[in-house]
DNA sequence: CGAATTTGACCGGCGC
DNA sequence: GCGCCGGTCAAATTCG
């Protein structure tokens, strides 16, 4: 079970976390999934709606380092030294790489900075005011595919410290214009509102296993662009999606099935990765899972 | 018939 | 203190 997860999920996410995983504390401390949606290098594009096979050379990969560690082994008592070279040699490789990719990150993290840190963020309203919502103009810029979100902190500040309120930007099918964000929770509608500086009314949700879980989320369309919808969420839900648990059972029947017959092939796990990412379902959760362990990481780091 | 949604009323924070 | 505005409540309505 875990073997399939780690197949299927690895591609999807192991650019991610190794981004993250190397980001300096400050940029981390950001705290956005908008570095991940950055247009100048695809590698680090987490567009959810993308069939993941068309990286076929991650899975392939794992397996090759398994075999190249056991090759790596057994060299080592002929030629350490030599093993040892070529050790720091593709170490160093590594290391320029990721250097590279930290620049590009931190490019797009200053040039965000400068876009939205300036008087726009500062002529906020006369009310409280924790977040900011002129992020419009950068999913637009980097909305290329039929979802783009991103995710800041409170205060509309990338670089402030986490807080429990975030901002996902879904961008709607233009035959679907039902105010719905299918994040993979349930939610249920209290109330909604006109506001001022909106002509479309704003839906307020509460998740469906409140009391117990206290997260509330409302969700607008973006006045510049009524096919995007911006969905505020506050506070973090304190049990798992029931996407998740769909998705859970999908897997552990197929694992069942799989391991019954034969071992594990690459075309079936491929094949398996192609249906379960086709489903919305298991996009949502998978955000939603994305998003909970970067929050997750972060909180730790607090 | 129960659950979910709608919608007008109400409440409280904020600026003037 | 008053009015504006966002957020919430709860009765009425709709839906499956």
């Amino acid at each position: 079970m875990i073997l399939l997860y780690k197949y299927v999920f690895i591609h999807l996410i192991n650019q991610t976390l190794l981004v993250k995983a190397n980001l300096p504390k400050t940029l981390r401390s950001a705290n956005c999934l908008e570095f991940f949606n950055m247009s100048t290098d695809t590698t680090l594009d987490i567009d959810l709606n993308t069939n993941p096979m068309h990286k076929q050379s991650e899975i392939p990969n794992v397996e090759f380092e398994k075999e190249s560690v056991g090759e790596r082994k057994s060299s080592m008592k002929d030629k350490p030294v030599q093993f040892l070279i070529q050790q720091l040699n593709q170490m160093k490789s590594e290391n320029k790489k990721l250097k590279e990719l930290q620049n590009i990150v931190y490019g797009n993290y200053n040039d965000l900075m400068q876009k939205y840190s300036g008087d726009e963020l500062m002529k906020t309203r006369k009310r409280k005011a924790p977040y900011t919502e002129n992020y419009d103009n950068f999913v637009e810029k980097n909305g290329n595919s039929t979802c783009s979100c991103c995710v800041e902190g409170s205060n509309g500040t990338p670089n402030e410290i986490f807080s429990n309120v975030s901002k996902v930007y879904v961008r709607m099918d233009p035959s679907d214009m039902s105010p719905v964000v299918k994040d993979g929770y349930h939610w249920r509608k209290y109330g909604q509102k006109v506001t001022r500086d909106n002509p479309s009314p704003r839906a307020y949700y509460k998740c469906s296993f409140a009391p117990t879980c206290p997260v509330k989320k409302k969700v607008q369309r973006s006045v510049s662009d009524p096919s995007l919808l911006v969905a505020t969420y506050e506070g973090r839900h304190n049990h798992k999606s029931p996407s998740e648990d769909e998705v859970s059972i999908e897997l552990s029947t197929a694992a069942t099935e799989i391991t019954s017959s034969s071992s594990i092939s690459k075309s079936m796990v491929e094949q398996m990765a192609s249906t379960i990412t086709r489903n919305p379902s298991f996009t949502a959760a998978l955000a939603a899972a994305v998003i909970e362990r970067i929050l997750d990481h972060e909180k730790e780091e607090n």
